[in-house]
DNA sequence: GGCCAACTGCCACTTTCTGTCAGTTGGATG
DNA sequence: CATCCAACTGACAGAAAGTGGCAGTTGGCC
């Protein structure tokens, strides 16, 4: 595939996996052959990366800060997010709150207020009893969340009443035992939560909502806190 | 000349160059076109750096949100092992992923490999039906697991005996509807799990278990795997 | 409306990359 | 000392990129 994002996945993979670590192994990891998986190795250690090689061992990865960073990528943090969401209501108080205190660490190294809707965003929505296998191409929906990219599906609502909308997707939720999305609907002009399972169709409507989505998601959690409070 | 590189010193440029820098000036430190440049920055975008472009203004690298090495305590290592614990089993595969990357991540900034262990028991032997409540001192539990000192302890078993005993505590583990301390139990000589309702009594009982401490943990993932395997 | 600079699409031409195959080498194990 | 392992190397031909140039478009700002 593309060879320049390879290379960063094979950094990334050699950081990641626990040394030492055989060239058959990263080869599989980043599916390529044996012959180019040298190949990548080189390339590596001429773009300055410190790589030891040991005969009939493995590869070990010499960490150096003139590589690009270790770093969280949205997939991940949204793991994170979620899964100390978790560990927050599982009753105990010293993990509740060391669960806390990393959300709110991570929160604070993202770079700008976007990603940090986003993050609370999800941890807020969070309900107890996900229980779900992920049906369609979730990470799709997880990716137009982060593009701003309008999303064209056709829902199947509880009624069986089924629709084609036009939606701008905030956040990927797990909630009331299944996938969520939340979004502004473009139909009712109002927020709405759509099950994944009741998702049939799913596109890219090819639209950007870059400047409201800050917005949106701004509203949406003052909304939140109004229905609470009131 | 060759690609790969130039994206590493495109990226280096970008650190080191004083923000806002104009697609013009990184085409000339690289030496390349300036339609190249562009598609550079695509390939860069695309392996996840963040890079910010303002028509009319210039190019402004997001230095990463870097992980910050060796700024989770414990509490915080054990919440974060435990919460992507959780969402490894939750059913989405890209999620899952992720939670694996975050810990591999994670581990891998951790200084030596005692913590290494503990991140790993602790992952390895998380069980699904994780509702429990923390009903005693569970943090004293932790902390013994950490400071690697024996505890004293009164225990009652499912059948009803009770028993005193000193154990080794290697982890709390989280499974099995309550929490649950893995241990070497010295009464019996083997590895034992204590469920935490059957603990009534519990002190420190101020030896040292330092030496053993990996041994043991390695031992008992060995077991784990034979048990698997065999 | 004009300027700036990020961005995009197209095209013909080069360069590089790719997998395959057939080796070699050094260390550890038995 | 033979065997295994896994890092390495060289060669080759077909496939797949990357390449510069050019002619646009877009959004923000003066």
């Amino acid at each position: 595939m593309a060879r320049p994002d390879r290379l960063f996945r094979l950094l990334q993979a050699m950081r990641v996996l626990p040394a030492p670590i055989t060239a058959a192994r990263l080869a599989e990891e980043t599916e390529v052959s044996l012959r180019s998986l040298y190949r990548d190795i080189d390339s590596l250690r001429a773009a300055g990366a410190r790589i030891e090689g040991e005969r009939g061992y493995g590869y070990r990865l010499i960490e150096d800060y003139a590589l690009p960073p270790q770093t969280f990528d949205r997939d991940e943090i949204e793991a994170l997010a979620l899964g100390l969401a978790e560990v927050k209501r599982m009753g105990d108080p010293a993990l509740a709150k060391a669960a806390a205190s990393v959300l709110a660490k991570v929160a604070a190294t993202l770079p700008d207020d976007r990603e940090q809707h986003l993050f609370h965003a999800v941890s807020q929505v969070y309900r107890p009893d996900a229980r779900f296998a992920a049906g369609l191409d979730m990470d799709l929906v997880r990716q137009a969340c982060w593009r701003e990219e309008a999303l064209a599906i056709r829902y199947t609502d509880k009624a069986g009443a089924t629709s084609e909308r036009t939606i701008l997707p905030l956040a990927v939720v797990y909630t009331e035992g299944t996938l969520t999305v939340l979004a502004w609907c473009c139909l009712r002009e109002a927020f709405r939560m759509f099950r994944a399972d009741g998702i049939s169709q799913l596109r890219l409507a090819g639209t950007s909502f870059r400047p409201r989505r800050v917005v949106l998601l701004r509203e949406y959690l003052a909304e939140l806190q109004g229905r609470r409070t009131g």
